[in-house]
DNA sequence: CTTGCCTATGCAACAAGTTGCATAGAAAGC
DNA sequence: GCTTTCTATGCAACTTGTTGCATAGGCAAG
């Protein structure tokens, strides 16, 4: 399972506790995967039975006590194992398309606001990878030369930006179909319901 | 759950069976969705059950029997439902992107050819996109002109081309990051070892 | 001084997805 | 005749992922 070897980068990248996981997944790991708190401290609780982890508790000032998490040599050696592999080849699972082909039986034009809003949020994304790269990795403040790690975390990132830069360009694309559909059923007879089904 | 209406959209773009359905996840509609038989086949019979669908038994010569089953309007009505909801935007879950970042902990250079391999099954997968487009959309034997579904479906199917060119192209860049940082370790005292963990 | 937010962890129930197996007729190759 | 392949459907068990809720201390705003 992935999430299990997720975890284990992100605690060899730095430990950490679960609730700090779960905000890495939020950022810098949710580039390209995703998980929820449940997931995480259930993951980690597994780990750590099988040896794979190894737990410390750390009392802190102001706030609750934290469990932070490293990975031990059975989980080093799982994470090794696990990236000589081979793995599939990912395959999407989008809403948005099966929306945007059900429209051809609803109003298609009903989907534009839809589609502006993924597109906010996807410039928004974009925005804050562009943010992130040039504070650890193209700024002044970033370091020279990158070291392995940090080459590596940069090419993922530099695939988010492509990605993004992508989807936005197919939404405008998704837009401009949307718009010339409804001017075009506005033209004929009978308004919306009249598309072909 | 967007599984109940990606079937509900592909059987009013034409009734089928299950295996048929099961057939179109692998192509058109796995452009942006997978599934498998089974979660096929056990959506149909719930949806069948809810009402959502009507099933007609088909005999067939040299095969064996086949279960066809079309959109009730209950099924168009939830459709219309969920078209009319805003839904969350994707977001990935890259195996690979998790692997390339763990590499900083393994040998970068062993990830090479797992890379290599995903680059032609994607390359594969932009071929057989093209194709298709030329074949339904583009090409001397569409039809002129496209109707509001095939306008969508082409959209659709535009994303999954962008989405794969995007895609390789981002894997040239990991290759090439790959590649540096093997022959960088090889300068290095030490080997892959020596990297920084 | 109460309400809401942030850190921090977790259980329980449910929904969705995967894997392995089973059945069965017909065609095609050896 | 035997094996393999393709069509066609399905059960059972298991793993993953989601949702709702619960606890609990501290902090900040009003």
């Amino acid at each position: 399972m992935a999430l299990d070897h997720a975890i284990l980068v992100s605690l060899l990248e730095k430990p950490g506790s679960g609730y700090e996981l779960a905000r890495r997944f939020e950022r810098s790991i949710g580039y390209f995967w995703t998980a929820t708190h449940q997931q995480i401290y259930r993951v980690l609780k597994r780990l750590e039975s099988e040896g794979a982890l190894t737990v410390r508790d750390v009392p802190q000032r102001g706030r609750p006590d934290k469990k932070e998490y490293s990975v031990a040599d059975p989980g080093r050696a799982a994470l090794s194992r696990w990236l000589h592999e081979p793995i599939e080849p990912e395959s999407l699972r989008h809403d948005l398309a099966v929306k945007i082909r059900g429209a051809a039986f609803d109003d298609p034009a009903a989907l534009i606001d839809e589609v502006e809003r993924h597109h906010q949020v996807h410039s928004g994304r974009l925005a804050h990878y562009l943010t992130g790269e040039l504070r650890d990795f193209t700024g002044p403040d970033a370091p020279v030369p990158l070291d392995a790690g940090q080459e590596l975390q940069h090419v993922v990132l530099r695939g988010g930006i492509a990605y993004e830069r992508m989807t936005i360009a197919w939404l405008d694309d998704v837009l401009a179909t949307l718009h010339t559909l409804s001017s075009r059923a506005g033209l004929a007879v009978g308004g919306p319901s009249a598309h072909s089904a």
